[in-house]
DNA sequence: TAGATTGTTAATCGATTAACAATC
DNA sequence: TAGATTGTTAATCGATTAACAATC
């Protein structure tokens, strides 16, 4: 039965869910089953129903799951089918490498400009894009709104660069800036890349034989 | 009283400590309290007590915490004093990216040589160091042999990559290359930016109203 | 000493797993 | 129909929170 409120977890495991079966479909599978799906992701097929079920029920009894159907659902379910306005702000090693690693339109995004404050890096094009002046992005952005911006800046600027966004209009951040900025009714994705570099550090420091993941 | 087996969910916070510490001793403070942190994090004082009594007890009754004390014996707890060597495989944008954004240094690791397959790449300097053949691996790794690799390689040849590292004595992976690989007895720190994004697309799109993180 | 805050045990909550009836 | 596999309810497990005695 489809829930109202679906878990953090639940919600971190459905791009994963979606890579899966994309994977499947590049490989022209037709159908699959939870078990099949549990023992490939080393979950329970138990947990991927539960998972599923809280989107209402995609399988049919005795047969499995459509791929391609149960792909699309979950694409859907994930919002990638409309396209968010989305810019980068800080047009640095990371930010750019984003520009060009990234493939914005497939996860639900259409960038629509990449800005910055240093005038070495404004009017460099990335991907064919031109890098605009910071201060010029009231103008800018008159035409085409972001709903979202990467946070691409030094913590020592994000929280006003991020409340001058929110100003504008920008109601979510892919935040690479190390800084944690909490602000009621902006949806903060929060990237800590050293986070876990340290958490790998753990790992290889304390290993204790067995364990995996 | 020390755990000999941490949860994952802790170790995952543990990098998060250091952090707010780590702004706690750049702003001069030197004492804590389970409760002060919890206001500042968003988390229970009762979990930031249990989490540290997982290493030990680090506090003092009545006083509550040095912060230098903890934020050291955490930055020992997740290894960063003893450096193990670490390389990139792999410096396309995200890899050269990585290799000038990332203070390797701080985060418990040496980085030891840039690798890369593409003629035009090869010998191109990041930061000063010069990125070599993937194919003279083998000798490279003779003299500085690396516990661990950035995998920043095209997911159709990470696993095949992989293996040819594990072969010469890698024990650890930070993977960025979007392939979920498992191999016993190898650790995978898999960072996948596109879950990411699509699960902030997900929360735009799916808001309601209340609800952050 | 009195006040504060830890370390730790016990209670609660939520997520995962197991079981099974429904049904294709 | 028989076999398979879902959707869903119930049981279990583990993580978080609450409570409090220990003690600085």
């Amino acid at each position: 039965m489809k829930k109202d409120k679906v878990s953090i977890p639940v919600v971190r495991r459905l791009p994963r869910y979606y890579r899966y079966l994309s994977e499947l479909m590049r490989n022209q599978i037709l159908k699959t089953s939870s078990s099949e799906l549990s023992t490939k992701m080393g979950l329970t097929a138990s947990q991927i129903r539960q998972d599923f079920n809280c989107f209402g029920g995609f399988g049919q009894q005795g047969y499995g799951y459509n791929v391609e159907l149960l792909h699309d659902e979950i694409g859907v379910i994930l919002g990638l089918n409309d396209l968010k306005n989305i810019v980068i702000v800080g047009a640095g090693n990371l930010g750019s490498a984003l520009a060009k690693h990234i493939d914005f339109g497939k996860r639900g995004f259409n960038l629509t400009g990449i800005f910055d404050v240093d005038p070495n890096i404004i009017g460099k094009k990335i991907n064919g894009m031109e890098v605009k002046d910071f201060s010029l992005i009231t103008e800018c952005f008159r035409r085409n709104p972001p709903n979202v911006a990467v946070l691409t800046v030094p913590r020592s600027v994000a929280k006003q660069t991020a409340e001058q966004l929110i100003a504008l209009g920008v109601k979510g951040f892919w935040n690479f800036s190390n800084a944690e900025i909490t602000i009621p009714g902006i949806y903060f994705e929060n990237v800590h890349l050293g986070d876990s570099l340290m958490t790998l550090s753990y790992r290889i420091t304390n290993h204790k034989e067995d364990e995996i993941i």
